[in-house]
DNA sequence: CAGTGAGCGAGCTTCCGCTTGACTT
């Protein structure tokens, strides 16, 4: 039995650090936090200064015994938990939970996995450090009483199962506030004039595209420059060529790592975290959930190696970055691959293809800084003071760039800035054609995932670890929804010179077209505001950078973390009280107007199920009547009209065979109904405004049909059924596999006993 | 699952951060 046990979070450092530790020592993780607060109660003790109630979780039970056993038999434990105050606070709780004599425990800390580090950390044995440890005391118990104190008053006063959090309310604010600018948004047109010149006689030739200095606010003012325009000398005033450089951006971490991956291979927070896992995992790259951006020196080396190799030695250049995000803990390295020479790995396209996305990042970091060649001209003609200036640039050196280009959301549009003929001052140029077209101003974009985390992290709020969970958390709360827009059609006016004459036209281009933006929904308007309202202090997008200040306080030993949290609670349960004291529940309601008929008061607001309408004031008289909005809708900017057009559904289509046709729109989107069944309308195809009885009847053959082709054979209990991931047996409310290699169509009963209490007997083991 | 609801009431929901499975009928 070895002599040494060490405990690292993770099991894939711990394989790593074994090799490197040898025999002696016996390398296990921890997998994280052993315990935790309470997951049902809140398991603070308040009176009792705050004294927090810790267990061991169930899903932990088992790592914890084996902990145990192994501490058991070893001389010496080592506790290898991340530097940071929530490694120091999980090597506290092993020590707590394990029972570990302070004597013979040892604490050591390590920043990257190379040899060098582990064997300088274990000569460099600590302590526990407690200051550190009642710092994350701290930041969890503040954690719990927001989250917990909060979230019932939400059950209460607007729905049940809702939730708050110092992270994700304000992330949801974020959302909120956005979506408010972009509806108070109103676009402001403006005409942007281009023009292709060539180069005419002796002055050499090719093509310049230029633009002019000045934007015409309307299409008169527009043409009356074209006008001049036509016909006029035009000839180059200037040229300017200046050098410049471009250098490479840090090797990621994991916010920015999410963002590239979303922006160049589409990819969603949460696939890049779990794609990134299985890197890690088979060794491929180093910890993804990191706010630093350093590099081993090994793997500089390693970089500068492979760099001089692929490109020569001109390439090269070794550079350590800062990290620059707020609260930054700096536990571990930038993400990189763990050997930057190998070029390519075995795995699925997405790994191979992230993989090759953090090596590029990483060896780009390393290498020398583009030189550019930028060329300024400035086009003019005597008849107008309005001058053209076209730029062309020139890449004299591509140093970094050659391995890892640059995506600006300008080059996206426009693509690389073209090359410029060569030109002197003084030429000569003709106009091909002068084009002014309308250009409508944007309103602020909305958030996207990758966004959303980058503004948080600027913000200091959330971690490595929480990015991609507090996004699902915001949307599986109802929150927010990450949705696709088509956008309203608008008409752009063009004029076009070329030759003597000019031509008008008009373009129709899809304004507001969005794809996988966050929108808020109903209900996450509504928590917003009734937490501005009562909680304002902790949505204010200072407030963690605040608590996270007096928590470095506690960490450096300048205060208690119980006075600390004591303050904190003076202000903060007051506010809960009063909110609870207000007696009115908060459902949004907003009159839209009366009815044009009836003249009753026409509300939306929330009902609960969901977004409604209703007409009519509830008395003991007066039933109002009520409709859902439909997606895309919110209560906030819905009309009237849009309003009363959501009563003309569910509506007859007709009668077949002694039945009702009913077209509606439910949750699930648009339907007809048949006989109490429900018949799913494809969207773009049927209206169920307008669709009429004999369509009706054949999208109700059609699922008829398939329906049909649904049972591939019957025997008594056991039904081979075809389901959305392929044929399946159904036994008794509960679906089965069917093991690949089998012929559904052939199956016998007697096979599909088999399969059924295989897959039970799978299920119990879990 | 396809409507926005009888009445009453018990029981439930919830945070952030550290980790990886199990599970895809």
């Amino acid at each position: 039995m070895a002599e040494n046990l060490v405990i690292v979070e993770s099991p894939a450092k711990a394989k790593t650090i074994a090799n490197y530790l040898g025999k002696d020592f016996n390398v296990v993780s921890s997998f994280g936090h052993v315990r935790d607060l309470s997951r049902k109660k809140l398991g603070i003790d308040i009176g009792k200064g705050f004294s927090p109630e810790y267990e061991v979780p169930d899903e932990k039970r088992k790592v914890v015994a084996e902990l145990k056993k192994a501490a058991a038999s070893a001389k010496y434990v080592w506790i290898a938990s991340d530097e940071d105050r929530e490694g120091e606070a999980i090597a506290w709780h092993i020590i707590r939970v394990l029972g570990l004599d302070a004597a013979n425990t040892r604490r050591i800390v390590f920043h990257e996995i190379t040899k060098e580090a582990i064997e300088r950390a274990v000569a460099n044995p600590r302590q526990v450090d407690m200051n550190l440890v009642n710092a994350q005391q701290a930041r969890r118990v503040l954690d719990r009483i927001v989250g917990f104190e909060i979230s019932p008053v939400l059950w209460k006063k607007v729905q049940p199962s809702l939730s708050a959090g110092r992270v994700q309310s304000v992330a949801v604010r974020l959302i909120v506030e956005r979506e408010r600018e972009v509806i108070a948004f109103t676009p402001e047109s403006a005409f942007r004039v281009t023009a292709r010149f060539t180069l005419t006689g002796s002055s050499g030739d090719g093509v310049i595209g230029a633009e002019s200095t000045r934007r015409f606010t309307t299409q008169k003012e527009a043409l009356e420059f074209l006008k001049v325009c036509a016909g006029a000398r035009f000839t180059v005033s200037s040229v300017n060529i200046k050098p410049g450089k471009r250098s490479p951006a840090p090797p990621f971490i994991t916010s920015t790592l999410q963002q590239e991956a979303y922006r160049r291979l589409g990819y969603s927070v949460s696939q890049t975290m779990s794609v990134a896992q299985r890197l890690y995992e088979g060794g491929k790259i180093t910890y993804m959930r990191t706010d630093s951006t350093n590099l081993s020196k090994s793997s500089l080396a390693a970089a500068a190696a492979a760099v001089k190799q692929q490109f020569g030695e001109r390439y090269s250049k070794t550079r350590q970055f800062r990290t620059r995000s707020k609260g930054a803990q700096e536990a571990h390295e930038a993400i990189r691959p763990t050997y930057p020479d190998k070029e390519s790995i075995t795995g699925t396209q997405q790994e191979k293809r992230l993989y090759d996305l953090i090596r590029k990042r990483m060896l780009a970091s390393q290498m020398a800084d583009a030189e550019i060649e930028r060329t300024t001209v400035v086009i003019s003609a005597e008849e107008s003071d309005v001058n053209f200036t076209a730029t062309g640039e020139v890449v004299k050196f591509d140093g970094f760039l050659r391995l890892y280009g640059e995506i600006s959301e300008d080059e996206k549009q426009n693509g690389e800035a073209p090359a410029m003929p060569p030109v002197k001052e003084g030429a000569e140029l003709e106009y091909e054609s002068v084009t002014a077209t309308e250009r409508f101003t944007s309103p602020p974009p909305r958030y996207t995932e990758a966004s959303l985390v980058k503004k948080l992290e600027e913000l200091g709020i959330g971690r490595p670890s929480t990015y991609a969970p507090t996004i699902s958390t915001i949307q599986n709360r109802g929150y927010v929804a990450r949705e696709d827009r088509p956008g309203t059609p608008r008409e752009s006016r063009v004029l076009i010179l070329k030759g003597d004459d000019i031509e008008s036209e008009v373009k129709r281009e899809m304004a507001g077209k969005e794809k996988a933006k966050l929108f808020p929904q109903d209900i996450g308007m509504i928590v917003n505001d009734f937490l501005a309202d009562n909680f304002g202090d902790i949505i204010d997008y200072r407030f963690t950078a605040t608590v996270e200040e007096q928590f470095d306080n506690i960490a450096e030993g300048n205060e208690e973390w119980t006075g600390m949290l004591e303050r904190f609670y003076s202000k903060f349960h007051p506010a809960v009280e009063k909110s609870l004291a207000k007696s009115e529940k908060k459902t949004g309601e907003r009159l839209l107007g009366n009815h044009p008929e009836t003249a009753e008061p026409v509300y939306a607001k929330m009902g609960r199920y969901g977004p409604i309408i209703q007409i009519g004031e509830a008395s003991d008289e007066v039933k109002p009547r009520y409709a859902g909005l439909l997606g895309g809708q919110l209560i906030e900017t819905i009309t009237l009209e849009e309003a009363l057009e959501l009563f003309r559904l569910p509506r007859t289509v007709g009668e077949h065979e002694g039945n009702e046709v009913i077209a509606g729109i439910g949750r699930f989107g648009p339907f007809v109904r048949y006989r109490s069944k429900f018949y799913s309308l494809r969207k773009g195809v049927d209206d169920p405004h307008t669709i009429q009885l004999d369509r009706a009847l054949e999208v109700i053959a059609e699922k008829d049909e398939r329906d049909s082709k649904k049972v591939i054979a019957e025997m008594g209990e056991y039904r081979v059924l075809n389901g959305r991931y392929g044929p399946y047996i159904s036994f008794k409310g509960k679906n089965y596999r069917i093991p690949s290699g089998s012929e559904p169509e052939k199956l016998t009963p007697e096979q599909c006993r088999e399969i059924v209490e295989k897959g039970d007997k799978r299920k119990r083991k879990k």
